[in-house]
RNA sequence: GCGGGUGUAGCUCAGUUGGUUAGAGCGCUUCCCUGUCACGGAAGAGGCCGAGGGUUCAAGUCCCUUCACUCGCGCCA
C-alpha cells in the first residue's frame, strides 16, 4: 500500500465498499459524539468522512486530534445506510472505518490565527501573514485552481493559433517612458542599474524582428505603483502578444478566439452561466467612445448613451444662459436620455441631482416628457391613420409628427421653447415617458461627467444588464495629446505605436488629429488589453518623437537595440497585452484582485509573510556600492524600532 | 503625498444619549452524548477596547495627535 494514499479525499465511491484503502490530508472538521467520532479529511480534491468509535482501541488518542493536523487515515469503506448518506458531498454515500492512522506533520498545537472551514470574511493582514492558511480556504483555493486553469487554457488556445511562448529578461535596462522602474543595483558596474520591464514591450518587438512571426509570453510586469482594489503594487501578468506581418484587424481576430474562448469557458465558474460576445467584438473608435460612453472603456451592459445636444442650446430661441454661458466659451451639452422614468418620484431626479453636486457639478439639469406618445388610442384620427396604413399608405412621419404633443416639464424646461424642445426630441429620440438629463461644461468635463451620469442614472434605474460579459474593441486613439502640466504636445498612449497615415501624417497633420493604431479591448467597463500596431519605421519613429518634444537623437539614445533592428529588416508586425489578473478577477466575479493572486503584497506593498521588503546586510550594500540616505522620518522610525 | 472608512477576546463582530461588573458566535480547556455532517448539551479560560494626550465626577463611547489595515484620489507610456 503507498505510503501515503491510495486515493485522494474525492474519489471513494459506493463502489469501493469493502475496501481498505489510505487517505491522507487535513483534520478539517471534528463532530464528536462521545462514544461516536466523526472527522471530515480534507485534501485539495475534496472531503471524505471518517468515522471511529469506542471499540476501537485508537479512539481515545485519535479524539485529541486537533483541527489542521495532517494525518494519514486507513480503513474500510463502508457504505452507509440510506439516511445517513450526505447528498452535499460527492463521497457522501460511503465513509472510512478507521484501523490505523498516523500524523504526518508535526502536531498543531498553537491557536489558529484562522478557522479554515469557513467561509467568514477574514481581515486582510490576517490572512496575507498566514496566506498558507488561508489558501486552504474553499473560495480563494478554487480562484488559485481557477488561475492556473486560465493561463493553461491561454497557452493552449495561443499555441494552436501558431503562437510560441518565449522568455525574455528580467533584469533589463530602465525604459525612459511610463511607470516609475523597480531598480536593482548593479553590483559589477557601480553605480549603474538594472531595472525590471515595465512589460517586455521592446523584447516582444525585437523577437518580430528576429523573425520569429508569433510569440506570446504570460509574462510578469513590475511598476513602481500604488495598489488599488483591482491593481496589485508592484508586479502582475499579462498575456503578451505580438504578431508579424498584420494588419489590426489580424490581431484582433486571434484575440477574440483566445480571449472570447477564455471567458466562454470559464463562464460558468461561479456557478452562474455569464454569456460572453461573440466575435467579432464591436469595435468602437475613441471619438465615438468618449461622446457615446464619456470614457474610453464603455460598459456595453450599460443601454444609455450620451448624445451631444449643444446645438440646441446653443439656439437663438433657448434662453437657458447657465448653458448659453458655457457654450459661449467653447462648451458643449450632452444629453441622456432615460427611457420611462416620468413616473418615478422627486427624490429620483433630486438624488441624481445633489450626486452630480458631489461630483463638483453645479447640478444635473433634467427635462421630463410627458403626454400622449402619437395617436390618441380610439380617436377618429387613430382609425384614420389604420386605413391608409392598411391600404399601404406610409405613415412614419404623421406619427413621428405627433410628437410634438409631448409636454416638457422639470426645472429648466420653460427656458426652452416648442421648437428647440422638438430639435432635442428628435436627437435624442424622446418618447412618452422619458427623461433628458444634461451635462454641460467643456468638451473633457462634459464627456467625464455625463459618462458618470450615464453610470449612475443606469445604476438608479437598474438597468445594466447581468450575468454577461460584454466586449469591445475601441480603436482610433489619438496619438498626442497636451500634456496637462506642460501644455505642450506629448504622446497620449504608447509611442511605439505606428500613426495612421504613417511618416506622411506626421510630416502634414495636425499632431493633435493624428490617430494612432492603437487599441484597447474593453469588457464589462473594464480596460482588459491595450495594444498597437507598431510603428517599425526609423524615420517615422524619429519624426513622432521630434513632435512630441524630443531632442534630436532621442530614438537612438533611449532605444538603442530597436532602432538598429528598425534600420536591419524591421517586418511589420502589431500586438497586444491582456491582463490574466484582472480576466481571473472578472472569471471568478471577485472585486478585489488579491483574491486571485495566491501570495499578493498589500496595499503598502509588503508581503506580510515574507517579511519584504526588509533592511538589508551592510555587507550586501557594500557588494553594490549603496549607501543609505534616509529621509527623516523614516530615520525615526528605525531608532524606534531598534529600541 | 492627500481624502474616506475601520481598529473591542486567537478570529468575525455587537456595545444605545458618556454611567457602575465590556458581550455574542466560532475557536480553545474540562465534562456529557453511538449516526453526525456548520452535530447537540453543560461549565470554564481568554480583554492595555490600536497607541499617546485631552475634556469630564465618569470615556470602548466625545475631542486632538499618531499608528496599522482598507477603499479612493494623485500615480499607472
Amino acid at each position: 500500500m503507498h505510503a501515503y494514499r491510495t486515493h485522494t479525499c474525492n474519489q471513494l465511491r459506493a463502489e469501493h465498499k469493502g475496501e481498505t484503502v489510505r487517505i491522507s490530508g487535513w483534520v478539517h472538521r471534528k463532530r464528536d459524539h462521545g462514544g461516536l467520532l466523526f472527522v471530515d479529511l480534507r485534501d485539495h480534491y475534496g472531503l471524505t468522512q471518517v468515522v471511529i468509535n469506542t471499540d476501537n482501541p485508537l479512539f481515545a488518542q485519535f479524539e485529541k486530534l486537533k483541527l489542521e493536523n495532517v494525518i494519514s487515515v486507513t480503513g474500510e469503506v463502508v457504505l452507509r445506510t440510506p439516511e445517513t448518506q450526505n447528498a452535499k458531498l460527492p463521497t457522501g454515500q460511503v465513509e472510512v472505518r478507521l484501523k490505523a492512522y498516523e500524523l504526518l506533520s508535526a502536531p498543531v498545537t498553537d491557536m489558529l490565527p484562522l478557522q479554515v472551514n469557513t467561509d467568514e470574511p477574514y481581515g486582510e493582514e490576517v490572512r496575507l501573514k498566514y496566506r498558507f492558511l488561508d489558501l486552504r480556504r474553499e473560495v480563494i483555493h478554487r480562484n488559485i485552481v481557477l488561475r492556473s486553469d486560465v493561463v493553461y487554457s491561454m497557452r493552449r488556445r495561443m499555441v494552436e493559433q501558431g503562437f510560441r511562448e518565449f522568455q525574455t529578461p528580467i533584469l533589463t535596462a530602465s525604459s525612459p517612458e511610463g511607470a516609475r522602474d523597480f531598480l536593482v543595483p548593479a553590483r559589477l558596474h557601480p553605480g549603474k542599474f538594472y531595472a525590471l520591464p515595465q512589460a517586455p514591450q521592446q523584447f516582444k518587438q525585437l523577437l518580430m524582428m528576429s523573425g520569429f512571426d508569433r510569440y506570446f509570453q504570460i509574462a510578469p510586469c513590475f511598476r513602481d505603483e500604488d495598489a488599488r482594489a483591482d491593481r496589485t503594487p508592484g508586479e502582475f501578468y499579462q498575456l503578451d502578444v505580438e504578431m508579424s506581418f498584420v494588419t489590426q484587424d489580424d490581431v484582433f481576430a486571434v484575440m477574440e478566439q483566445v480571449i472570447g474562448g477564455v471567458f466562454e469557458e470559464f463562464s460558468n465558474f461561479t456557478g452562474t452561466k455569464f454569456s460572453v460576445s461573440k466575435p467579432p467584438f464591436v469595435r468602437i473608435p475613441y471619438d465615438e467612445s468618449m461622446l457615446k460612453y464619456g470614457n474610453d472603456k464603455p460598459d456595453l451592459r450599460n443601454p444609455l448613451v450620451i448624445v451631444d445636444v449643444t446645438s440646441v442650446f446653443g439656439r437663438d430661441d433657448v434662453e437657458f444662459k447657465a448653458f448659453k454661458g458655457v457654450i459661449a466659451k467653447g462648451g458643449v451639452v450632452r444629453a441622456i436620455r432615460a427611457p420611462k422614468v416620468s413616473d418615478r418620484p422627486r427624490s429620483f431626479f433630486d438624488k441624481l441631482n445633489s450626486w452630480a453636486q458631489g461630483e463638483g457639478a453645479p447640478g444635473l439639469g433634467y427635462v421630463v416628457f410627458e403626454g400622449k406618445q402619437g395617436v390618441e388610442a380610439g380617436s377618429v384620427r387613430e382609425a384614420a391613420i389604420n386605413a391608409m396604413e392598411a391600404h399601404g399608405v406610409k405613415v412614419d412621419h404623421v406619427k413621428q409628427a405627433e410628437r410634438k404633443w409631448l409636454d416638457a416639464k422639470g426645472p429648466i424646461a420653460k427656458f426652452i421653447p416648442a421648437e428647440a424642445l422638438q430639435a432635442l426630441i428628435e436627437l435624442c429620440g424622446v418618447q412618452a415617458g422619458d427623461a433628458v438629463f444634461f451635462a454641460c461644461d467643456m468638451v473633457d468635463k462634459a464627456a467625464l461627467l455625463a459618462g458618470k451620469a450615464r453610470t449612475k442614472i443606469a445604476e438608479e434605474m437598474d438597468i445594466i444588464e447581468k450575468d454577461c460579459f460584454k466586449f469591445c474593441w475601441v480603436v482610433d486613439y489619438p496619438m498626442f495629446e497636451i500634456n496637462d502640466k506642460t501644455g505642450k504636445v506629448d504622446f497620449s498612449h504608447n509611442p511605439f505605436s505606428m500613426p495612421q497615415g504613417g511618416l506622411k501624417a506626421l510630416e502634414t497633420q495636425d499632431p493633435l488629429k493624428i490617430k494612432a493604431t492603437q487599441y484597447d479591448c474593453v469588457a464589462n467597463g473594464l480596460e482588459l488589453c491595450s495594444g498597437g500596431i507598431r510603428n517599425h519605421m526609423p524615420e517615422a519613429m524619429e519624426k513622432a518623437f521630434e513632435i512630441a518634444g524630443y531632442p534630436k537623437g532621442a530614438v537612438q539614445e533611449k532605444f538603442g537595440g530597436m532602432y538598429n533592428a528598425f534600420k536591419l529588416g524591421a517586418p511589420p508586425h502589431g500586438g497586444c497585452a491582456f491582463g490574466i489578473d484582472r480576466i481571473i478577477m472578472m472569471l471568478a466575479k471577485e472585486p478585489n484582485i488579491r483574491e486571485v493572486i495566491a501570495f499578493p503584497m498589500n496595499q503598502q506593498a509588503e508581503d506580510l509573510m515574507m517579511s519584504a521588503p526588509s533592511t538589508a546586510e551592510p555587507h550586501q550594500l557594500r557588494d553594490v556600492h549603496i549607501k543609505i540616505d534616509l529621509p527623516k522620518a523614516a530615520v525615526k522610525e528605525q531608532v524606534k524600532a531598534a529600541g
